[in-house]
DNA sequence: GTCCAAAACCTAAACGATTAGGTAGCCTGG
DNA sequence: CCAGGCTACCTAATCGTTTAGGTTTTGGAC
């Protein structure tokens, strides 16, 4: 395409030059070079640019859990964060039908380097293999919600303090006087399970209640299979559920809405993670609110920084091995949203509306 | 990377088909190639194989509703359906805080053609220009849950048969012996409006029932202000709300249980789009379901068929101009989920559950 | 009228892969 | 022993940009 613009009779420095904006081309000479390549349809080939600029100038999100409802706000705050630099962000999912698939991480972490990609945002931990091969490529990380694997503990992360929103959780169960709480949780791939997990169990302990921990896989379904089996072989309900995230809370309440068990009549149910229908469900849902878009938003912001840091040093002749600082590992509180689904505010039936 | 291979006293050539897998390599050659790779950690540079191979190797989504439930079905359909041809599917959101920009649309093409993308999905129906400019480039487009716009009618596109799942809406609605309806709707850049309100109108005049189709804006909080400023207006309730989808559907519920009333008991309520939490909300909802993932799974079925019937006839020496057949248009039978918000099995307060 | 710097422009070499077109060596059949 | 056909390999051009390193032109300053 390029040839053709040459129909100016300009060389392709000129045009080149006219069309980026770059100086060095007087303003007839540009303006001619625009009036033509819009003419010609030009469009210009990315792959070339990339090819020559040695790429970088798009960002990578690693998810496997976009049907996770905190997923659509993290991609906001993040989109948010980095549309005013002109980065593309491109998402890739490791998951298949909603389920973690290892050998696909493998497969996008290699197609990301081949892309060469400025930067990656993860949403789970990764491998410490892939973790180490984006390192060796001078692609800087950032984990959000998650933590990074222990080969790489000075890794960026952002993720809500899950312990201390667990000691919250903990606290507000045991103040309805309920003593046998059964925690239903996805697997430790995703790691915030551990806070969680190690917040409610010292909660749990400091009120005097039993906790049972219930993995489960990371999806609705493997929710109620999990569930299901436990109830079953537990012969009877514990006070509390507490759901670990927002799939496996949608397999809890079909569950609990298949089994006729009265929420919170029966048991009462806590769940990780707001999102839009929870206050509109039956009976309202007593959630912790995560403040996703915060947290995308300041990943996103965290890996710029890191991003023209690396482009800095190097413009200095210094090495472009991203420089991760301490202040990069970053908590957000989370906040716990009181509806009907916990015992508060008469439960699940009353006829007057919900509080929001 | 490559000279670093070179270290195997092999040539280019040699090594790029012993990577790729062609022929012309003798066994050891390649072996020793693959071993020398793997101990330098060569991984291909993108932008060059695609500079190279004139590209085209992936695939875009347009769309702008990423937060409508029906888009995580539709994106497993397509993934789906793409998974064993080994393109990339990259989804391109036109939508900024949820609301569609038709600046970040044409944005959005650009750059899909300066990728020298293979194909286009999209949920929404692109400006003349845009789509012209795709064609131009002999970038193939499908159209999904949306129509192709009028300059270019022949295009493919799934769509669910709206007109006749809409009739069906109507005639449930009628049963009910419900005379007044109101219908909440998007905006006509999303098309399947055309023929849900033609649908509707229809089955209301069949019915003698009075309709008035409100627009909104594609999100929950004009959803709720849109339908707020209706109501104060018309001073009273209508018999029934039919949602438009899924956005409109949240912003109407949350206005229903500010506002106290009760559904179905002062207002019957059905919608359109299924969506994982239908049946958990207060009162279980009757929706339309779209069966959206069978619908993207169809979509891309279509566009890979028309990328290799393209890709054929180039090798033939053809015209690389895709080729658009009638049968590409498809449209897929929608089915009514009835569950109590529209007046059956006894309304929203009963103390069994729900059915799924 | 010189000299010099700045502005405007050009030539040609990259970037990292693929591949057309060629060559050398070996085998096989006649 | 040679033609012919393999196989295994190589050289070098090519994709569409950007840019280092020149050259020419222009316009003052002296």
């Amino acid at each position: 395409m390029r040839d053709v613009s040459r129909a100016t009779g300009l060389s392709m420095f000129t045009v080149s030059r006219a069309l980026s904006g770059g100086d060095g081309v007087s303003t007839e000479s540009r303006e001619q070079v625009l009036k033509t390549a819009r003419e010609l349809g030009y469009i210009p080939n990315r792959a070339a640019q990339e090819l020559r600029r040695a790429s970088r100038d798009s960002v990578a999100v690693i998810t496997a859990s976009t049907s996770n409802s905190y997923y659509l706000d993290l991609m906001a705050g993040i989109q948010h964060a980095l549309r005013p630099s002109n980065w593309t962000v491109v998402v890739g999912d490791v998951a298949v039908d909603g389920i973690y698939d290892p050998r696909l991480e493998d497969r996008m972490v290699q197609r990301l380097i081949e892309s060469r990609m400025a930067g990656v945002i993860s949403t789970l931990t990764l491998t410490p293999e892939n973790t180490r091969l984006l390192a060796s490529w001078d692609i800087p990380v950032v984990f959000v919600d998650s933590s990074p694997p222990a080969s790489a503990r000075d890794f960026p992360s952002v993720t809500t303090d899950n312990y201390n929103a667990s000691l919250m959780v903990g606290a507000h169960i045991a103040e309805h006087g309920l003593k046998d709480w059964l925690f239903l949780v996805y697997p430790p791939k995703w790691s915030t399970r551990f806070d969680r997990e190690r917040g409610l169990r010292d909660s749990a302990k400091r009120h005097g209640a039993r906790i049972v921990v219930l993995e489960s896989e990371n999806d609705a379904v493997s929710g109620y299979d999990t569930l299901a089996a436990h109830l079953e072989a537990a012969g009877k309900l514990p006070d509390v559920l507490v759901a670990g995230n927002n799939p496996l809370l949608l397999g809890a309440l079909n569950l609990v809405r298949d089994r006729g068990i009265k929420v919170p009549g029966d048991l009462a149910l806590v769940a990780y993670d707001e999102f839009a229908w929870s206050s509109l469900v039956n009976p309202p849902l007593t959630v912790l609110d995560e403040r996703s878009e915060e947290i995308g938003r300041l990943a996103a912001r965290t890996l710029a920084e890191i991003i023209e840091g690396q482009a800095e040093a190097e413009k200095r002749g210094g090495s472009k091995t991203p420089v991760y600082r301490p202040e990069h590992q970053q908590q957000v509180p989370a906040q716990l949203v009181i509806r009907r689904s916990c015992g508060c505010h008469g439960g699940s039936f009353a006829a007057t509306p919900a509080p929001a």
